[in-house]
RNA sequence: GUGGUUGUAGCUCAGCUGGUUAGAGCGCUUGAUUGUGGUUCAAGAGGUCGCCGGUUCGAAACCGGUCUUCCACCCCA
């Protein structure tokens, strides 16, 4: 008896038509990507283990999927390791490959190894799937595709500024108004911590500054003093927590709360500097705003930090996130080579499209004529006439049998197919044949050895 | 990884404190309609109630385990 099948957790088939609307997805970016001269590259889907280990912290370490080795693995762990159970020291024995985790990692690890070949400024997009061994939820899964652009080898701050471009103009395109694209910097992070004597806390700091809006003011100065920072420090950079008025307004209180600190005050300078600029260049559709709560990736990101948060009327989080990453590549031993990147989270901006509708209609015209069958003799020459239209690029179908007429318009009806031609013993005799327009129901006869018509027709409305 | 939640027809879901043969809508098949779909009407097919075990005279329902779904935390796209 055969069993059900089933996919692991975390995983997804996807139907022609959601795949129709990933590619869009997809298109929509690659398009920008390679408009703003950025050139695609491929990594594998798995790396030696010892690339991506120890990259993520220890969090992301345990989310890694291992690969075990092939052959008898088990057999050449000595039994010191064996017995003693410990998860860490016998994976490194018995695995040492792993699925990739991100796009950055195998991405610096490329730059390291392909440095004598890449002219600097290297600007590649890359659009694979990663794997997570993290417990899914919505719009979290263990397979899904990151949908990655960066620059290495450039330290101008120009290079933030086109990345905000970017965003702006693949949400645009997308028709997705109204994404509020937030900055920060670590070195303005850095700097408070500073300010408030807590340097060596910062990234305790940080954490708790990340849930202000959620947890409220009182909630992050709690937990700031648990973390050891203290009271009097915290109400010296009181001001953060009711940062609001415009841009330029937060960079004045920014400034003057961070006058003492060298680092800090740079960080200011940088984000004016980006935001002066974007301001003269315009954005289309998205927003920019200061967010000093802007905490992700701190771990890597020395300068800008960025996320793209979805329109205010959809419940959706960010769906889009990057920064500036001084050192990327000097984990693989290639000094000073600067990068900065973004990423598009696809699944979520899918979802977000989803909701508000925002997907063309055509996506899902997977076939724009479909000949109905009506016998052999007549399914012939309902061939010669469905070559001819896809010669001319126009996707057509014969259907292929002669079922019911019934049966074979409720099939074109499904696939929301919106011509139907009709060669029947009539049409075959008249040396004709009929296109019924299923939307308005309207038919009209067109003579079989001049199909262009049809065709034009087609291809003006 | 911690705590909770969900699973019944192809899909969306009912099914009372455990009690005969498990239901509805949509979809599907057939017919009304032998060359015309969407609307309508009639009939029909389709379920070992996620899986394994336990309690019970009796389990879709109660208990345990497991898988899956979703949610919060952690973390993150």
């Amino acid at each position: 008896m055969a069993q059900k099948p089933s996919i692991p957790k975390g995983t997804r088939d996807f139907t022609p038509a959601e795949v129709a609307k990933r590619n869009y997805i997809f298109d929509v970016t690659k398009r920008h990507f390679e408009t703003f001269g950025f050139q695609p590259i491929e990594t594998p889907s798995f790396e030696n283990s010892e690339t991506l280990m120890g990259k993520y912290g220890d969090e992301g370490d345990r989310l890694i999927f291992k690969i075990l080795n092939s052959g008898d693995y088990l057999n050449k762990v000595d039994d010191a390791t064996y017995t003693t159970k410990n998860s860490t020291s016998l994976t490194s024995k018995i695995s040492e490959k792993a699925l990739r985790y991100d796009l950055t990692v195998p991405f610096a690890r490329y730059v390291v190894m392909h440095h004598n070949e890449i002219d600097f400024p290297f600007k590649r997009y890359q659009i694979q799937p990663v794997w997570r061994a993290d417990r899914p939820q919505k719009g979290r899964f263990r397979e899904f595709y990151q949908c990655d652009a960066d620059v290495v080898g450039a330290d101008s701050l120009l290079q933030e500024v086109e990345f905000i471009q970017l965003y702006d103009a693949v949400f645009t395109d997308l028709g997705l108004d109204g994404v509020d694209i937030k900055i920060n910097n670590r070195k303005i992070l850095a700097g408070i911590a500073e300010v408030i004597g807590a340097k060596d806390l910062l990234i305790d700091f940080t954490v708790a500054l990340d849930k202000l809006d959620k947890i409220g003011a009182e909630g992050v100065k709690k937990e700031m003093v648990t973390k050891g920072i203290s009271a009097d420090s915290i109400a010296e950079v009181e001001p953060l927590f009711s940062l609001s008025g415009s841009n330029s307004a937060k960079v004045s209180t920014l400034k003057e709360l961070l006058s003492d600190s060298e680092e800090g005050s740079k960080g200011v300078e940088e984000l004016a500097y980006i935001f002066e600029t974007v301001a003269a260049l315009g954005l289309q559709s998205a927003k920019l705003s200061i967010d000093v709560t802007l905490a992700r990736g701190l771990n890597y990101y020395t300068g800008a930090i960025l996320e793209v948060a979805a329109p205010k009327n959809v419940d959706m989080g960010s769906i889009g996130g990057g920064g500036r990453y001084d050192d990327l590549t000097g984990i693989f031993g290639l000094k000073d080579v600067s990068g900065v990147g973004i990423s598009f989270g696809l699944d979520r901006i899918y979802l977000v499209l989803e909701e508000l509708g925002l997907f063309p209609d055509t996506l899902d015209q997977s076939l724009q004529v479909l000949c109905l069958n009506f016998g052999v003799k007549e399914a012939m020459a309902a061939l010669k006439l469905t070559t001819s239209l896809r010669k001319s690029g126009i996707k057509a179908d014969l259907y292929p049998s002669d079922a019911k007429i019934q049966k074979q318009f409720k099939y074109a009806n499904n696939r929301n197919v919106p011509y139907v031609i009709l060669i029947g013993e009539k049409e075959l005799k008249g040396n004709s044949f009929v296109v019924k327009h299923m939307d308005s129901g309207d038919q009209k006869s067109y003579d079989l050895k001049n199909p262009d018509d049809f065709i034009q027709q087609l291809k003006n409305g």
